[in-house]
DNA sequence: CAGAACTGACATGGTCCCCTGTCAACTTCT
DNA sequence: AGAAGTTGACAGGGGACCATGTCAGTTCTG
């Protein structure tokens, strides 16, 4: 059984694996953002996707690829959001910082399967871990980007901005962690307002 | 095979299950600690402790459990150490926070394992996140009181006292692991005393 | 229309781990 | 010494999931 070639029921070969690989990806972000790392089985994402494991193979080596996957399509989401987020605030920290941060808040409070793929099953496997420390990382770097075009001379200097970066990206999932599982009493206002301030006194000298 | 009652080579039968369920933690703390979630193992562990399987149920009632309570004797210990630096510096903000910051990062590389476990592998499984979700609430909590012992009526009132806790202990937890995996070029003073003016800072009004 | 590709449902073997059970060797107590 | 408790080594059933295979029915192509 190579690979397919020929249209069926009016759909190109390519378009075909294309849809089923799409479906599989949302079956994988339904499960994973549901029933959560342990329930997202080869098996339980094909029988959600309503296709055989043969297809599943046609598209990801393995359960973790697939879940990398959904994660990564999460995380391109995010990323998207908020750049576009980013670009469309007036130049001045505290707006730049809420309007960045509500997006973000917003994202996964109108999807909460994102919002845990993103956040909470992210840290299920070796590899899931691996992939979500890179991209902290790489959001973190943005942060520092932003800082220096925020506040020129005033931001920290080397190694402190990435240090602070770090410590608020990382502090801004644990923190959507708990407010998302509501064990925290505090307003969506709050908890935005808060955390840009804490981003904004934090980045500068 | 009830529970066993009788001394046996000196011991007394509950010294006996008691070493027995120390040597068990102690060998789901090193597996854990250093070949990660997938390879802790009841027949990994039980290997390791140079037990058999029947000795892991007298003491834990699965996988769980044991992996469980090896977190939570890591988080003892981390809890142990940062409450006796706090106790031992002097009433100082910077001083302070410097004491329990490097307490808290001296255990983690002093026992590599505790590190990994501490930070990495608590997340691995629902019970597990469940657990350590908890136990850095608690963190927050303990660096809310301090704040106000510190701050006085200069310290953030509720809830952003709590919000920005919990800001600062995930974002130490993630620094931290990016830190250990040697993805940041900074040195560890850069890193304790980063995070002790970032918390001194956030954490009055 | 006939043959080949494609699809879906199902079956099968394999692996890994959980969990229980058996048994011989050793220690303790009577 | 003998009976009973304790221990370690190992065997084996059971279950979940992975990975591959079979097969009939449908759709396309020549």
């Amino acid at each position: 059984m190579g690979s397919p070639t020929r249209p069926y029921r009016g759909v190109s070969a390519t378009e075909r694996t294309a849809r089923r690989r799409a479906d599989l990806l949302a079956a994988g972000l339904d499960v994973l953002g549901t029933l959560g790392w342990e329930q997202a089985t080869m098996t339980a994402i094909c029988a959600r996707a309503k296709l055989t494991e043969r297809y599943f193979y046609e598209s990801f080596a393995g359960r973790d690829e697939l879940l990398v996957a959904v994660f990564e399509q999460v995380a391109e989401e995010i990323r998207h959001t908020v750049t576009a987020a980013l670009a469309a605030a007036p130049p001045e920290p505290m707006a730049t910082a809420r309007a960045a941060i509500s997006a973000f808040v917003d994202l996964l409070t109108d999807d909460p399967r994102k919002g845990r793929v993103a956040i909470v099953e992210s840290a299920a496997t070796a590899l899931l871990r691996q992939r979500r420390h890179q991209i902290l990382g790489e959001f973190a770097e943005l942060i520092v980007t932003q800082s220096h075009t925020l506040f020129g001379p005033a931001a920290l200097p080397a190694p402190r901005d990435r240090i602070t970066a770090l410590l608020f990206v990382g502090g801004l999932t644990e923190l959507l962690t708990a407010w998302l599982a509501g064990e925290l009493d505090a307003t969506r206002e709050e908890i935005t307002e808060t955390s840009a301030t804490q981003f904004v006194r934090g980045a500068i000298r």
